[in-house]
DNA sequence: CGCAAAACTAGACGCGCGTAAAATTCAAAT
DNA sequence: ATTTGAATTTTACGCGCGTCTAGTTTTGCG
């Protein structure tokens, strides 16, 4: 394809007929120019090898084309996912994602942000820690870059949220246990990093309560990301102790409930819906692994594609608009039951 | 901190009252100018807000700080994890990592090496796919750009290679289970995308047969990165069939045999290394989540600490040489035996 | 104390591209 | 054919920093 290297865009200007003025307006944006001028340039760049400078670019245009996508935990299945759709819309709209996880460190993502704004980034998808988040420093910073956070709110902050709606799929979840058998426990880190957690231990109580049922809170102690851990650990504890309130466990996320599964496995009690098993679990998430465990795990879906796909579109829409949105919108996405064996 | 914010280095040079060439020294390596005078410009650093621009600083620069790391599936647990690790390393030598997966595509693999190109990266850490990896174009990206290989080997292309020693893991675990109960047939995918696979494979005929033992390959269908999937439905299949010739089998990897505990579990029968159960288990990788299946899988696991830390320390002392490595090095290290309860 | 080497300063130029202003060309519509 | 507004070209400057040269200061060391 390429007959000739072009060290710079005087040079392509020079070999394809066209001003380096007009040229540089089609690489900032195609549709800028006369779709006929469009195709001489596209003809030339397949005759020619030629690649503008990235940072040369970059430096004199007040914003860049690159997109800051954050995200707690690259290592957790559900935020790779995520944060891959999310990337796809991004490119498709002709913009440079740039992924950074903050490996469950909240300073981390400040540091994140930080080097974010030296990429002087069109705009920023963020999922933050929430409660464990430097909350006034991340306002400062989504004052200056528009920012729409996603999956984790924190109230007030950038300019919109997209995240699911935990009132509906808690109260789908546990109505579905309550109608089905023992109504259940929910079982949850006693200090939740993320919002979420909370959402959700209220809905289970009102939940429970609209029902006519008693709550029990099982809330573990344990630090950090490593759920599936804490839901071993703090399950052969609560097992052995014979402590749990009820035979059907409603935990607070898929990965809690993939811990506490094989916990009462390794306990040599079983976990099935039908009559017999020591135990009913179920989780929240629909998590990549939840259907893989022993038994298969019944829990209630984030609709992720849905909320990946309305955050990049909400940011590119805010880009579009100068960052002049005239007000914060939140919108959550509705959870679907996802019936499996475990409950 | 920030007194007053400084626009550029000319202007921040005049408060600090130290000349703009050597400042330009201090961003580019602070141990290259004088003690005294770093201790100056980092005091003059905190009263004053500045942080040279990034853009404008890699313009002239033939090459910059960025690493780039490449992995085939950020998805992946042990792909986020080793990415993390290696992340780490970058950073705390005063680079930037700058972390691409290719989502299971070959073809997004070699994007990621041409937008990396644009970044004019000092080195690159390239996990690649392996026989899927259009190796011509990754050669000639390794002979522009100082790469390091890590995880999958691709013959002779990079500087260096840094994986995990295949033959002494597989090995290893073979002979566990040989020792211990009925020899393992091997379960793994017809048409592996990672080079690992065909390795291990080969190990485990070789093992087999010095151990006086008829190798037996479950070579089952599926295409793609959706290992549990794979292993589950294909699982699921073969127990179907009744067309496995163990009671023992050792899976090529770890997600693998996620899938396929997950199959037994489905089909009504069990695993464990004790009497009684229907099958013994045993996998490759200790992958994150192996530590959580129903029963707890016994694996041999990847020193993916070790592998991380090598390949960069690899890769910054390449840079530090000039790119100028006489030959070409492969790194393996040993796994070790994980047991747990599935065989 | 003297001296050479090392580190610094001052000044200047270049990098590749963004972008503004004015002049020119073009495309479509009267 | 004429008008008209949009697109393009020409020209020119600016961005922030890398880096070169020449001259000056500091440092280490005998």
């Amino acid at each position: 394809m390429s007959s000739r290297k072009i060290k710079n865009m005087e040079e392509f200007a020079a070999v394809s007929g066209i001003s380096r003025p007009t040229l540089s307006k089609f690489f900032n944006d195609p549709t800028s120019v006369r779709s006929s001028t469009r195709k001489r340039v596209e003809a030339a760049l397949d005759r020619y090898d030629y690649r503008p400078n990235l940072y040369a670019m970059n430096q004199n245009r007040r914003l860049t084309k690159n997109i800051g996508v954050v995200v707690p935990h690259l290592a957790d299945p559900f935020f790779a996912k995520i944060a891959r759709t999310i990337e796809e819309h991004i490119l498709r709209q002709g913009f440079r994602p740039v992924l950074l996880g903050s490996h469950g460190s909240p300073e981390m993502e400040l540091e994140n942000l930080e080097n974010l704004r030296m990429l002087k980034p069109a705009g920023v998808l963020l999922a933050a820690f929430g409660r464990s988040s430097d909350h006034a420093q991340i306002q400062t910073f989504t004052e200056e870059v528009p920012t729409v956070l996603f999956d984790a709110n924190i109230d007030k902050v950038g300019k919109a949220f997209i995240g699911s709606n935990n009132e509906q799929s808690v109260d789908l979840i546990v109505d579905y246990l309550c109608r089905t058998g023992e109504p259940p426990a929910f079982f949850e880190m006693k200090d939740p990093m993320n919002p979420n957690a909370y959402k959700r231990r209220a809905a289970y109580v009102r939940a429970m309560e609209r029902l006519g049922q008693t709550p029990h809170l099982i809330q573990v102690g344990g630090e950090g990301w490593e759920f599936e851990e804490i839901g071993f650990r703090e399950g052969t504890r609560v097992i052995r102790d014979r402590s749990l309130p009820s035979k059907t466990i409603l935990c607070s996320n898929d990965r809690l409930a993939i811990g506490l599964l094989s916990a009462i496995f390794e306990a040599g009690m079983s976990v099935g819906i039908e009559a017999g098993h020591d135990f009913r679990v179920a989780g929240h998430d629909d998590h990549p692994f939840s259907r893989f465990t022993c038994p298969r795990l019944t829990t209630v879906s984030q609709d992720y594609e849905a909320i990946a796909e309305k955050s990049a579109t909400t940011l590119l829409a805010l880009i579009e608009a100068d960052d002049s949105l005239d007000s914060r919108t939140e919108t959550l996405f509705d959870g679907k039951l996802v019936l499996r064996g475990s409950a």
